[in-house]
DNA sequence: GACCTGCTGCGGCCTG
């Protein structure tokens, strides 16, 4: 934001001569001068108009910190007042739908400031919120609505009523936090509920959707209005991002494991230097997996015990309460008490915890969108730099260090990332998913909100007109069949459906509204104070020894029924396992992969070992002779190196388990176990000369397809549709086959 | 060897 001091009183408006801000109604023209603004940022000058006259949707993409909600609300609210004052219309007149309570609360503070002047008033809907609140919404619905999918969800079903007069005068949609609804179920349900608003609403509502890191344009804005992408007019900021201060640190994990009890020392040395360089500051360290977040928050206050200094670095995920986060979050604003939170992707986006001073990541990143947004949170402050640390451990070069722990993948990797980063790549949106469980999802919630409903008019509403236009007429029918045959439908004698009985258990519950699948956890509970929750399959005995919350714990006792584990402060302890399966590597990260090996650059933001590491990967690189060839021997094992992105490698490992071959994947490499590097190569050349096989039937030979929520209830066929469209790329594996076909033979 | 997100209605108890 560009502030000077906030000024007083009324006077005519001061800012710059600017085209939307003369659209801008004059309550709100008097809000931002009020406020000190030189002048609008570039998304708001030119989002303005395009959101005033509604014609058509808008994403607005531009960096972190960039004024992206008031580029919105801003022409919002001042279409909203015009209509307040000629007291045009009741019901709700804009929505905004956010991934997040805490966002919505963040947000709403805000908001209320914008909006009381205007006479317009603000309705938060979360799980969390007041239910007085919500009991307005119903009663007398004004003004915005802030709210997230799954409450809309429970306010179509528990409320079907009331929808058409809550949403009958809505003349907005807002979508904050685009990028992290593409390609998921969730944003299929979100789609949905849009859709359903419209049918509501009784036409079209202009949709404004708001992201920092978006990869692909067109991808987003199909995502946004499916079936009319190419209408979705797209603002994206030209204005220059903030200076950007960055490091890899490379580090080397010894060959001979530390003794029991003792640190690794690779992982103690990257302890030492966040607690040298972090303590007293604000920041926040990403480490990739709620284990490694409890390991390095329990160094860091071992740290700080042995130097004698208070207790700064606090560890953040999802299996912490929601109180101890919360603490963590309130010491993060305050700027009187400096900490540091170790974390996931919990602090990745939305809670404003205001700017801190660096960030840190330990590990390669996951993806390159979630290190734009990590990297998003430090550099808020006009003049203070973003500064990125990033910490890789790789292996001793030792006798018997495996060929592909020498290649240095991780530190490649992270290198990769960054220079895709500065380039400003982000993985693109899959939008090609099925969601055929969010389907289920969304036929029973809309067979529940109208009473009954024909299949021609689910047909209609969810796939023909709506955002499941990938489901034709047969498979819509074979997944109403499914559902028939598990009681989740019945059907009445002149065609109507309603929900079975199985239907009515599901949606009468209040874990219907959500679209993805949680585990049941036991509750850890120290002194009477819960500290958060652990997975329900992994069994503890009383006497285990417990990392949590970044402090030690002893079992006292585990209450099966109750699901609650009883801790005692401790001195020793160990991180407890977490269950998870983690995201994709893109195609694009991989290839850049092979590029920087192929290379001789050396990036200036690499320290002396991480330069080493790089130096000692590239050798590995030409050493083994992957320059030339992607087929290995390794003693009874074949290895393939194909070089592409894990959608690939999936479906070529498919391909190959379906030759009779035990394949295993391993990161980068796909292992063969019985058989020699020509048998491999003469397999590959077969198959890269025949015709690529229909995903359908590929998909059938692999076992273990149900992955969401309601997958359960779908057949054998539905899933193979369904897993095609999600893990398969044939057409990619096809083009990296002929690659592979056209090298020369195996080497040694 | 890998993340995260979300949720209603109602009964029971306490306080002013």
């Amino acid at each position: 934001m560009t502030t000077s001091s906030p000024r007083s009183g009324s006077e005519p408006p001061a800012a710059e001569p600017s085209r939307a801000y003369a659209l801008y109604h004059p309550a709100v023209q008097r809000w931002i001068y009020n406020r000190g603004w030189d002048r609008l940022r570039d998304a708001q000058e030119r989002a303005a108009e395009l959101i005033i006259t509604g014609e058509r949707d808008v994403i607005i993409a531009s960096a972190t910190a960039s004024g992206k909600t008031e580029a919105a609300l801003l022409p919002i609210c001042s279409v909203l007042a015009r209509q307040h004052e000629l007291n045009a219309a009741a019901g709700v007149a804009a929505l905004y739908v956010s991934p997040l309570k805490a966002l919505i609360n963040d947000q709403y503070d805000r908001i209320v400031d914008l909006t009381e002047p205007l006479g317009l008033r603000v309705h938060r809907w979360h799980g969390d919120a007041p239910a007085a609140g919500k009991a307005r919404v119903l009663r007398a619905p004004s003004g915005l609505l802030l709210i997230t999918p799954e409450s809309l969800e429970a306010l179509f079903v528990r409320h079907a009523d009331r929808v058409r007069r809550v949403f009958g005068g809505l003349r907005y949609a807002v979508i904050d936090e685009l990028h992290s609804f593409v390609g998921t179920e969730r944003g299929a349900q979100l789609q949905a509920l849009l859709h359903r608003v419209e049918l509501a609403a009784g036409r079209r509502v202009p949709r404004v959707a708001l992201s920092a890191t978006l990869g692909d344009f067109a991808g987003a804005a199909e995502f946004l209005r499916p079936r009319h992408g190419p209408e979705v007019a797209v603002v994206a900021s030209t204005e220059p991002g903030g200076e950007i201060r960055l490091q890899i640190r490379g580090y080397v994990d010894p060959a001979a494991p530390a003794p029991p009890g003792q640190e690794p020392a690779d992982r103690g040395a990257i302890a030492d230097h966040l607690f040298r360089t972090l303590r007293g500051t604000d920041n926040l360290v990403f480490a990739n997996s709620r284990a490694a977040v409890e390991v390095y928050a329990d160094m860091l206050a071992q740290r700080a015990v042995r130097a004698g200094v208070p207790a700064g670095f606090l560890a953040h995920h999802g299996s912490l309460s929601k109180e101890v986060r919360e603490h963590v979050e309130e010491r993060l604003k305050d700027p009187t008490t400096p900490v540091t939170a170790v974390c996931t992707s919990t602090l990745e986006l939305g809670i404003d915890v205001g700017s801190v001073d660096s960030v840190a990541q330990v590990g390669a990143p996951p993806t390159v969108a979630g290190l734009r947004q990590r990297l998003g949170r430090s550099g808020r402050r006009p003049g203070r730099p973003a500064v990125l640390r990033v910490y890789v451990a790789e292996p001793e070069l030792a006798p018997g260090l495996s060929p592909t722990d020498a290649l240095r993948a991780e530190l490649f990797q992270s290198v990769a990332m960054i220079e895709l980063l500065t380039a400003s790549w982000y993985e693109p949106p899959d939008t090609t998913g099925l969601h055929l469980s969010t389907l289920v999802q969304q036929v029973l919630s809309t067979t529940a909100q109208h009473g009954g409903a024909t299949a021609r008019q689910l047909f209609d509403s969810l796939c023909a007109s709506g955002p499941f236009h990938r489901v034709d007429q047969a498979t819509f029918a074979a997944l109403l069949r499914d559902l028939g045959r598990h009681d989740l439908l019945q059907q009445q004698a002149d065609g109507v459906l309603l929900p079975g009985r199985e239907g009515e258990r599901l949606i009468s519950h209040y874990s219907f509204y959500a679209s993805f699948r949680t585990s049941l956890d036991y509750r850890l509970v120290a002194d009477g104070y819960t500290l958060g929750s652990l997975p329900v399959d992994r069994p503890i005995l009383p006497g285990t020894f417990l990392i949590f919350s970044g402090a030690r714990w002893r079992v006292i006792s585990v209450d099966t029924a109750q699901r609650v584990i009883e801790l005692t402060a401790a001195e020793a302890g160990r991180p407890p396992v977490f269950p998870g399966t983690g995201g994709e590597v893109a195609d694009e990260v991989r290839r850049a992969m092979r590029r920087l090996y192929r290379s001789s650059e050396t990036p200036g933001y690499l320290d002396a070992t991480a330069r080493t590491l790089l130096a000692e990967g590239r050798a590995a690189f030409h050493a083994y002779g992957h320059a030339t060839h992607r087929v290995f021997s390794r003693g009874p094992e074949t290895v393939l190196f194909p070089w592409r992105g894990d959608r690939i490698m999936n479906t070529l490992a498919v391909v190959l388990a379906g030759h009779g071959l035990h394949i295993g994947q391993d990161g980068l490499a796909i292992t063969a176990g019985n058989c020699s590097p020509a048998q491999l190569l003469d397999v590959v050349r077969k198959l890269a000369a025949e015709p690529a096989p229909d995903p359908v039937a590929l998909a059938a030979t692999v076992r273990a397809k149900a992955h969401d929520k309601y997958d359960r209830y779908l057949s054998e066929d539905l899933l193979n549709l369904a897993y095609a469209a999600r893990a398969l790329d044939v057409p990619g594996a096809w083009t990296s086959l002929a690659e592979l076909a056209s090298l020369p033979s195996p080497a040694g």
